[in-house]
DNA sequence: ATCTTTGCAAACTTTTTGCACCAAT
DNA sequence: ATTGGTGCAAAAAGTTTGCAAAGAT
């Protein structure tokens, strides 16, 4: 009952929204609930539509600042899917996306599995790889099996 | 001097222009020196730009329509750097970019650091991938170290 | 009352496309 | 004479932005 910092993820979202005098809309609250309801990722788009039931009049630049206003605070990021939209989801999910080329299936993969590459990175190039923000293209299994 | 078939990259990229009735125009031909002298990744408009003081009227468009073609061919592929524009190069390059988040800095890495990921997600998914398609984002060694 | 967020429309960036004209074969 | 390439302008897709009105505190 009398709970000051809630470990809910919604709420953990919400509380980053209202800080430094941040408002909280319906809107808002909705965009956070979707976005935790969905372990996968959705586009900027597929979340306005996620919504549009409960909050039809919501706008897409509007889920853009919220994901933009999230995303600058750690919580959330997005993955750039080869063309097309970029994919949206909670930071905590830390998993890399295997996107197949051919049919668009989505795999997840532990992020710990590249590691190793970010290791040798590191070590020999200096270089803070930063591997979730991409998601790997290729061929899932249907698709490389398949002649076509 | 009596050379059938010039192993010249640039010949190589004007012959798969020229096949199936294709036609050698100024511009392609332009578009293909650039190409291979350009070892380093550039952009498509920095491509129009590379070619601009011999062909004024080089138009984007045909930029777009020959890189098109060339990739179909498997010649050339576009890679994915962050936020922005693609970047194409030579297929036979064969490496892997790192960009910087912070300062832009592309450093090059051989292909062959990322085939232990390959062999293990065929091996665990069953998934082709195609790193290359790819540029790795982070941080470079400078911008790593700055406290910014 | 104040300051933030919103909806809207419009700009923006990158890439693609339809079309009439021109040029390579 | 064909067929394919070109410039142009316009569309397309995804995202950002300026502004006045609405809303949360």
């Amino acid at each position: 009952m009398a709970q000051a910092t809630s470990t809910d993820p919604v709420e953990v979202l919400v509380a980053a929204l209202r800080a430094n005098g941040g408002r909280m809309t319906a809107g808002r609250r909705a965009i956070a609930e979707v976005l935790v309801a969905t372990h996968g990722h959705l586009t900027a788009e597929e979340l306005l539509a996620a919504v549009a039931d409960r909050h039809p009049d919501l706008h897409l630049s509007t889920v853009y600042r919220t994901l933009e206003t999230l995303e600058e605070v750690g919580l959330v990021c997005h993955v750039h899917f080869g063309h097309g939209a970029a994919q949206w989801h909670l930071t905590s999910d830390d998993r890399h996306h295997l996107v197949c080329e051919s049919c668009g299936a989505v795999t997840h993969v532990p992020a710990s599995l590249l590691e190793p590459v970010r290791d040798e990175l590191r070590r020999t190039y200096g270089f803070e790889a930063s591997l979730r923000h991409f998601a790997t293209p290729g061929r899932c299994p249907v698709c490389a099996g398949a002649t076509d």
